[in-house]
DNA sequence: GGCTACATTGAGCGCCTGGTCAATACTCTC
DNA sequence: GAGAGTATTGACCAGGCGCTCAATGTAGCC
């Protein structure tokens, strides 16, 4: 007793929102092809019908997760402050952004964690890493350049790796102890550190 | 058909033992009470016996590996140096170590992960966080101290928090792809950043 | 209307899991 | 040696999982 048909891949893609819904729900371990069944309010052997697998399932999960989460490329509104300032202003604004995502992050590290022992995850994980990466290292190269002297030994895309690991660092405190992570005082410590200044805005 | 008995809490040294063996090898999902009891070359039947469930048996290892993982006080060996180089070396010898305990080290953020959900797990290993962090306090103290000018607006516990952060996302790196991982270049960049002047040993 | 191709269903299979429990063998005490 | 208490076993259970598949309804085409 079928129900009615849904043309193109609509029904794909609500199923998929459906499995977004339950993995930021009860995150990956929860992510059964019932759950998702259910929550899309279509039965279960349609899930397998248009992702094969539960593995197909997770990893269309995960391109859409990196797509929407990991690039945020919205670099604007500070073209006139210097390099150093555009470089700590950017790690700020990625930094104060993950407490409202943190449904999204949890689910994120979830998937970094899977990817230590999935090859397929892990080779995505890299990749997006690996792009989030690339992307401050225009801002880095441009913050060496202004001052050489001030990091010496330090190329672009080892900078561009402390700034991204910080991050990430930030995001393990951000989905274990929200309450505790002080987001303020984390970046006027960054400021301070790499400014040498007090913090101002 | 029972086997041999043997005296004291020893059979129960010995399950936890395979656990962390079983555990180091296929991670916390797979850690089933049957691949445990295998490892022992024991019985399904004698893990609940001594742990009573799963989630006892989880949390002994858990306890065991936070002592014998985060813990690691060995702070000797510098004491002729500055409060700051003091500070930073012991951040990079706790960041030197990861790779080493590579296997331990993704065993914990399977723990921490797992805190995410689990309230008992979240309390613990928040707490060794919590003294992980405090054991740096001293050290950031003593390294604000020494020259105020240079760190404003930072306290003692921020900074403790930014190094400990730093250090768990160099944790996050190692495990994820240890091959790209740059030790070296990650910690002369940190020392740059904080220093301000070139890396030496 | 009939035909074809496809989307959809839900029962069912095999497997693995955490957990229980009566039976049993060992060790110690008297 | 008898008895008691404990450690140990392994068969067993219920439940959940990924996955399969024959059956069936739907839509488009001639």
């Amino acid at each position: 007793m079928p129900g009615p048909k849904v043309p193109e891949d609509q029904r794909r893609e609500e199923v998929l929102a459906a499995a977004y819904r339950v993995a930021a729900r009860d995150r990956l371990g929860g992510l059964t092809t019932r759950a998702v069944a259910k929550e899309a309010g279509v039965s279960n052997g349609l899930v397998f019908f248009h992702f094969v697998s539960r593995e197909g399932l997770v990893l269309a999960l995960l391109d859409r997760l990196l797509v929407t989460t990991v690039l945020a490329p919205d670099r604007a509104g500070m073209e006139e402050a210097s390099p150093v300032m555009r470089l700590l202003r950017t790690i700020e604004r990625d930094v104060e952004g993950l407490p409202a995502n943190r449904d999204r992050v949890a689910l994120l590290i979830d998937f970094w964690v899977m990817g230590t022992q999935h090859a397929e995850v892990q080779t995505r994980i890299r990749k997006a890493l690996s792009d989030y990466r690339e992307a401050y290292v225009p801002l880095t190269s441009a913050a060496i350049k202004s001052a050489p002297e001030r990091y010496p030994g330090v190329t672009p895309e080892s900078l561009a790796a402390v700034a991204t690991g910080f991050i990430e660092g930030c995001a393990l405190q951000v989905v274990m102890d929200p309450e505790r992570f002080d987001v303020v005082a984390y970046l006027s410590t960054l400021r301070a550190l790499v400014l040498h200044e007090p913090p101002s805005t």
